[in-house]
DNA sequence: CGCCGCCTTGACCACCATCAAGTGGAGTGG
DNA sequence: CCACTCCACTTGATGGTGGTCAAGGCGGCG
């Protein structure tokens, strides 16, 4: 199987096979984290970057009410807390959904890293900055669409960030989330997020089983939760600075 | 008056006095950009990257429906599109809110700064990165909170930005920004803006004339809204990195 | 003066939260 | 093998937050 962080990286920005190995070798020593367990926690001030290989995981915030938030999905080849290196302590929590390989890789061989593949600094930064790109649509849909549309459009996301990570077939995937967690990722109770995806299902956009999501109509569901791929920054990036050069392909 | 990007970075982590002589010579040819009129489009390939000087601007995202979201607010010492650099693409817009100083900064120009000074790069990102926390910090509001609770969230976080760029003296702060647009913030209706408005100003948590804010009690509106200032990472940020290093003052 | 943008207020209703009860499968222990 | 428990999911009833529609006030500006 291919490595999540590579096959991620280079839908992106195109990478020499340098490039790709030096990504490998950084996830050679992984370990396992159970399923619901935190993963790094709200306040820690971490000297490792934290990678998942495998897994379900999230990004969450406690609130006061004892209510937890759930603000981002990591899957496969996704970094915990790549902004640690800077911003130093972190202002919220990550948990595993599923049983998860993770990778620690230190502080000081990212910079390492950055400083001798220019070309590997601008694809974590990309990776950071995707990341920051889902937020803001996370955003512009929690406040502007509709309970529907809203799980529609996670729907959608997850589809594709699967996909590129090989982890989606045929328009099915794992979802390995409790109906509970998906109410507090769109902020909306348990009870109506049965009834929503009830209502999907009942209009056919989506079939569920066993958490597994298959979508019938992938571009129905598209249109339904007014979902455009544009923002995860897939295909015609950064490349522009590349074609100046020689595509490798 | 003091610059407000040297004044905004140097609450964050400790820069010389050489770096701060070489930001404050980026911000050397100002333009002025009229109220109400597109900084950056949706779409956009900047080559420059535009940091306001003076005045208020919003990031946006227009909706299929028409409606206008708004995702962040930006203020002098803000950079609208610093990711572009590397993203490449503008997966969202900037408008001016008021008439706006504006300086173009080529990318070439940071990549240079960047380079020859490690802590300004830090900075920049720190910036970026801080602009990120925002974003969880206004999802987890907007999925959690009530409307009269996230009102106040942006409040008090204004309080705390604008007095960061100096633009904040006893609780008292300009806010030029109509009831519509603080409603497309929240993904509230604008009528609906105006009640807890009221509601807020009934309760003394707010005082409001000619478009200035006067928070009378500090501590009660933060405590109503649930407001915890860690996520500007300010207070005591990347510095553990430097203690090791002399601590310039 | 009259228009226009913004704020304000009222009436009505939909979406979604909350409370409550019940189903069904997985795991555990008798 | 069958109780038993636990947990996720399901369904119904009720009510509140906030959307929508509509009308009016008020200041700025041509």
């Amino acid at each position: 199987m291919r490595n999540p962080l590579v096959m991620k990286l280079e839908r992106a920005l195109p990478l020499t096979l340098e490039d790709r190995a030096c990504l490998a070798a950084l996830t050679a020593k992984q370990r396992v984290v159970p399923a619901r367990e935190d993963i790094i926690r709200d306040g820690e001030r971490p000297q490792d970057v934290r990678l998942i290989i495998e897994g379900f995981a999230c990004r969450y915030k406690l609130m006061s009410s004892g209510r937890r938030s759930i603000m981002a999905y990591l899957l496969p080849g996704d970094f915990c807390d790549l902004h640690g290196a800077i911003l130093g302590r972190m202002d919220h929590g990550v948990i595993s959904l599923t049983p998860c390989s993770v990778v620690d890789v230190p502080h000081t061989t990212i910079y390492e890293m950055m400083d001798a593949r220019p070309q590997l600094g601008r694809a974590l930064w990309w990776s950071m900055l995707a990341d920051e790109a889902i937020l803001r649509e996370w955003l512009v849909t929690m406040g502007q669409r509709s309970a529907e549309q809203q799980l529609a459009h996670l729907l959608c996301e997850l589809r594709v960030r699967l996909s590129m990570v090989g982890m989606c077939r045929d328009n099915t995937f794992k979802l390995p989330v409790t109906q509970e967690e998906l109410g507090h990722t769109l902020g909306i109770s348990t009870v109506h997020v049965n009834r929503v995806l009830q209502h999907l299902r009942g209009n056919g956009l989506v079939r569920l089983l066993d958490k597994t999501v298959l979508i019938p109509n992938v571009v129905a569901l598209e249109k339904f939760a007014e979902f455009d791929s544009d923002y995860l920054n897939l295909g015609n990036p950064v490349r522009q600075a590349e074609t100046l050069l020689s595509e490798s392909a």
